[in-house]
RNA sequence: GCUGAAGUGGUGGAAUUGGUAGACACGUUGGACUUAAAAUCCAAUGGCCAUUAUGGCCGUGCGGGUUCAAGUCCCGCCUUCAGUACCA
């Protein structure tokens, strides 16, 4: 019988698929234990060689849980909301839900051919209304809900109504927008209810903001922080500026605290733990105010060191500061417009970029400094950052590197605040050696001590507390895109409205063009039925608005990232229609033991899936308040790109050896056309039905008879024709030799280039792992006695591949599946005993060929379902050791000696022994080192 | 600049955490089988020197140190990758 792993594996993705083997109960007697994959987008392209990697260790892992007895949750599903199905409409017209539903066809059908053991009965789809309707309800949650800082978590704005209404908002102690007014509780029952919407609108969890926003012009839309990469989008490169809009936004600022504090308690790895650090950016410090022009203004500025607060020489404002305008004096009043303008020509990215250029200009105002009294110039300056802090920065040249260049340069007064520091070259900012000088109540304090008093001090006096600051923004939560999730939002004289829960999904309206209107309104401006009745409760054609009783439905749809803030909690019972899941599942999955994903997520995705999990933890949701126990990033499969180079101008192309000295161009072509050594199948490139025509007249210029590539590793993309189709590997080699493989390449986080050429070592392992069991007469394997040798081999290979799996050393395992495989061979081994545990082994890596063997054995129920063999020590238990010899460190020769031998003994022995003598040579040695089962070292 | 990770043969990578560095695999070379090729099997494969038994020296980015013993620990550098950046 031959290995025909294509019948074998089409065989038993039938078998799986019809006993749905892998389908996980809501209840059980066993432990739970819930593995989880990043759900992906399904893009047009299909998956390359790189995409399963992380499903590969996953479902290893969830495998691996089953054999020891866990009710296993392994699902996926799709992340289908997107860009790239929307761009495909604009340029041809296909509705994106076409689109997804093919791309969504595709990826199954390559995830299916790779034999992924997940319960997709638990499937799910961001786009579809069965799924939104419950991102829809869990907007109008968060638009129901303020944070209360007193009860540290979110609360119903029920609540707060009330309160308003008994004691005003005088004692709220609520994260909300900054310019909140201070009213009693009579004022507020005087308000109409408009007016008192709008003020409640300053306390929800989502709102309704004028927010600068990042604008991209070529994409038509806003994108988040994390969606912009050094200035240009994440998506496509393209441009981005601010610009001011009404847009939703999420106060995940609120959750700063309790999102740093929850890493504590979750083992992700500290690399990513560590960004989302920086991207809280939490600083501790006080918030100071300074008068203005004899207290016609207020300035409030954050600062980390209050400890310096005499060393302030003047203050910075950002060009972009609302103060600007109002506290220039007439005289400056020219030239600061003029600066102000110059700053809001450059680009983001043209002001990152161009970080040493030092601008300014003075406003003609001063400020008064809080204790001495001494006016204080005020500046301008675009190293102060409108969007960090009140963008205000007190510059204390002697303590701040920033301060001290502006400082020179404009030629301000540096005063010395520090004891025994010389500052004319530059200045001091190491907070632990600090001693403070020339700063009246402060002198002769530490950074600790003088920090706590100027605080106190600034209290005493009303200008400032301690305050801590998070670089953490709220986040901007609309998009002018139409594949996105609608909002369940409508509004009446221009205030949101939530549609009520019992009326959801509110489903996309279908348009006729997926642009922004020509009046630049969002894409679904283009509706003809987009409005909201709120008598019959229904979308409604647009012309019937009235304003009294049909209003109008918000345009902007949702980021790609609500839908996957809290996927992980729809899987646990992913078709219930009355809830996001049932509370019964909820208790009993309560949360992901095991994530596994890409680290480019740290700051998106991971960040904003742990603010929703937290406040749907407040409401009472959700039973835990972190999702993901675990999280490993896997590394990226890298492709091995292929260069043709051309002679610039000509149409020549020139071997790698030929191009030296010459002015060349390289092409990337398909890496299908060139073999293990480099070498180019011209013919093969000439005949290539997309690209063949282009090279049909070129000459290629050979050296030794061939045409050799240049070669590089870059990210595999469609573009850089290094794509690598898992399609084609598993046709050649069978999806047991993928799954292998994508393992065998090296450990699981690092980044690896992809090479075909050693698929080939894995793949002859199966074969010789088939071969076995079975040999052209049928099954060889027997019930005769294991050998010792063999027990051995199968005991320690329980244990390596045990710690193997559970230290996610994936890579190492397969080659000691290849020794055992190496060894059981060779021993001749045919016993049931060993070769029957021995596949419950491999089983997780690679399942299809296990299944066949398995059956083979006899059985009639999956592999999955056997028990984890059990390891039993005493087989690996061996009564003599050779030991290495050494002298001085450096290793000699060995000896045979018994294990169980006392060190005393040992010593002896080899003391005795007439190597030993030959080599002391008639000396006395100082030491002899014996290290049980392990060395003997003679020191001498 | 800061933060994090990492530097081991021609290549991907092992090394039980201080105990025989280079497991396993690719590649390469030689051989067997074959008319031939593929497939399969066997052998060699870190470098240098020596030798026809045996051996010796060097070797884990660089320079020091601790130790009987260092890829592993300590000190000082260098390089690469990733994230982040006028964060007050």
């Amino acid at each position: 019988m031959k290995y025909n792993f294509n019948e074998i594996e089409a065989k038993w993705q039938k078998y799986w698929a019809e006993n749905q083997t892998f389908k996980a109960e809501n209840n059980s007697d066993k432990p739970k234990y819930y593995v989880l994959d990043m759900f992906p987008y399904p893009s047009g392209a299909g998956l390359h060689v790189g995409h399963p990697l992380g499903y590969i260790a996953s479902d290893i892992y969830a495998r691996y849980k089953r054999h020891q007895g866990f009710n296993v949750l392994h699902p996926q599903g799709y992340d289908s909301f997107g860009l790239p199905a929307e761009q495909y409409a604009i340029q041809t017209g296909q509705h994106p839900a076409i689109t997804t539903k093919d791309n969504i066809a595709t990826y199954r059908r390559q995830l299916d051919q790779i034999g992924f053991s997940f319960d997709w009965s638990r499937e799910v789809r961001t786009s579809d209304p069965n799924y939104y309707k419950w991102t829809q309800w869990i907007f109008i949650q968060l638009f129901n809900s303020w944070y209360n800082n007193d009860s540290d978590k979110a609360e119903d704005i029920g609540e707060l109504e009330k309160l308003f209404a008994i004691e005003g908002n005088a004692n709220v102690n609520a994260v909300c927008d900054d310019d909140i007014k201070l009213f009693t509780a009579e004022e507020w029952n005087k308000l109409s209810t408009e007016e008192q919407q709008k003020i409640l609108l300053q306390y929800r969890l989502t709102y309704l903001a004028e927010t600068e926003v990042n604008w991209c012009p070529a994409l038509g839309t806003v994108l988040a922080n994390d969606e912009i990469v050094n200035g240009v989008s994440e998506r496509g490169g393209h441009p981005v500026v601010r610009k001011k809009m009404t847009q939703w936004s999420m106060r995940i600022s609120a959750y700063a605290e309790r999102l740093l504090q929850g890493l504590e308690k979750i083992d992700w790895t500290d690399s990513l733990k560590e960004s989302q650090r920086n991207w809280i950016g939490k600083s501790v410090g006080a918030s100071v105010t300074f008068n203005v022009n004899k207290h016609i203004a207020k300035i409030e500025v954050f600062t980390t060191r209050p400890d310096t607060i005499f060393g302030v020489s003047f203050m910075t404002l950002a060009p972009e500061h609302d103060l600007v305008a109002q506290i220039t004096t007439p005289e400056q009043q020219a030239e600061v417009e003029a600066y102000v303008e110059a700053t809001a020509k450059r680009s983001e990215r043209d002001r990152m970029a161009d970080v040493k250029t030092i601008t300014g200009v003075f406003t003609g105002a001063y400020a008064e400094h809080p204790f001495t009294k001494a006016p204080i110039p005020i500046w301008i300056g675009d190293y102060v950052l409108a969007g960090y802090g009140t963008g205000v920065v007190m510059s204390v040249p002697c303590g701040d590197e920033r301060d001290y260049a502006f400082a020179k340069h404009f030629d301000l007064p540096i005063p010395n605040i520090f004891e025994g520091i010389d500052i004319s070259e530059k200045a001091f900012s190491e907070k632990e050696k600090t001693i403070i000088a020339n700063s009246d109540f402060l002198n002769g304090l530490n950074y600790k001590k003088a920090t706590k008093r100027a605080i106190y001090e600034l209290e005493q006096i009303g200008q400032g507390q301690g305050k801590t600051n998070y670089r953490l923004r709220d986040a901007v939560f609309s998009r002018q895109r139409y594949w996105g999730e609608p909002f369940p939002v409508y509004y009446v004289n221009g205030l949101p409205q939530m549609i009520a829960t019992e009326y959801l999904p509110i489903e996309l309206p279908e348009v006729e063009k997926y642009l922004p209107t020509e009046t630049g309104e969002p894409p679904l401006g283009n509706a003809t039925k987009w409005a909201w009745d709120i008598e019959t409760n229904k979308v409604v054609d647009n012309e019937k608005i009235n304003h009294t009783t049909v209003f109008p439905l918000e345009l902007n749809t949702m980021p790609g990232w609500a839908g996957s803030s809290w996927y992980f909690n729809r899987y646990m019972d992913a078709n219930n229609p009355d809830a996001i899941a049932s509370k019964e599942a909820l208790n009993y999955w309560q949360d992901v033991d095991l994530y596994i994903g890409g680290s480019e997520h740290a700051t998106g995705h991971l960040l904003y899936s742990r603010f929703w999990q937290k406040f749907l933890f407040d409401k009472g949701v959700v039973p835990t308040d972190e999702y993901a126990k675990k999280l490993i990033n896997q590394g990226m499969i890298l492709g091995t790109s292929a260069f043709v180079y051309r002679e610039e101008g000509t149409n020549t192309y020139l071997s790698l050896g030929l191009i030296k000295d010459k002015n060349v161009q390289p092409i990337h072509v398909k890496v299908k056309y060139v073999n293990a050594s480099d070498e180019l199948d011209i013919d093969g490139l000439k005949a290539d039905e997309e690209f063949g025509e282009d090279y049909k007249d070129v000459e290629f210029i050979l050296e030794n008879g061939v045409y050799k590539v240049g070669r590089d590793v870059e990210k595999m993309s469609k573009s850089k024709y290094n794509v690598v189709n898992p399609d084609d590997i598993v046709a050649d080699y069978g999806a047991d030799s993928l799954r292998l493989y994508e393992m065998f390449l090296g450990p699981l986080e690092q980044y690896k280039p992809w090479n075909t050429a050693g698929i080939s070592g894995v793949h002859s392992f199966l074969k010789k792992l088939w071969k076995l069991y079975v040999d052209e007469n049928g099954l060889k394997v027997s019930d005769v006695t294991p050998t010792k040798d063999s027990l051995k081999t199968l005991h320690k290979t329980i244990k390596k591949v045990q710690d193997d799996i559970e230290n996610f050393s994936f890579n190492t395992s397969v080659s000691t599946f290849m020794i055992a495989v190496n060894e059981l061979t060779q021993q001749k081994c045919q016993s049931k005993a060993i070769l029957e545990p021995l596949l419950v082994l491999i089983s997780p890596y690679a399942p299809h060929i296990a299944e066949e063997l398995w059956s083979l054995l006899g059985h009639n129920t999956s592999i999955a379902t056997a028990n984890f063999p059990e390891f039993n020590e005493n087989h690996l238990v061996e009564s003599s050791k050779n030991y290495p010899i050494s002298f001085n460190g450096k290793m000699r020769f060995t000896m045979e000696l018994p294990l169980d031998m006392s060190k005393d003994e040992i010593e002896k022995t080899v003391l005795a022994n007439e190597k030993t003598q030959e080599q002391l040579g008639g000396r006395t040695p100082k030491k002899v080192i014996v290290v049980p089962g392990k060395i003997v070292n003679i020191v001498g």
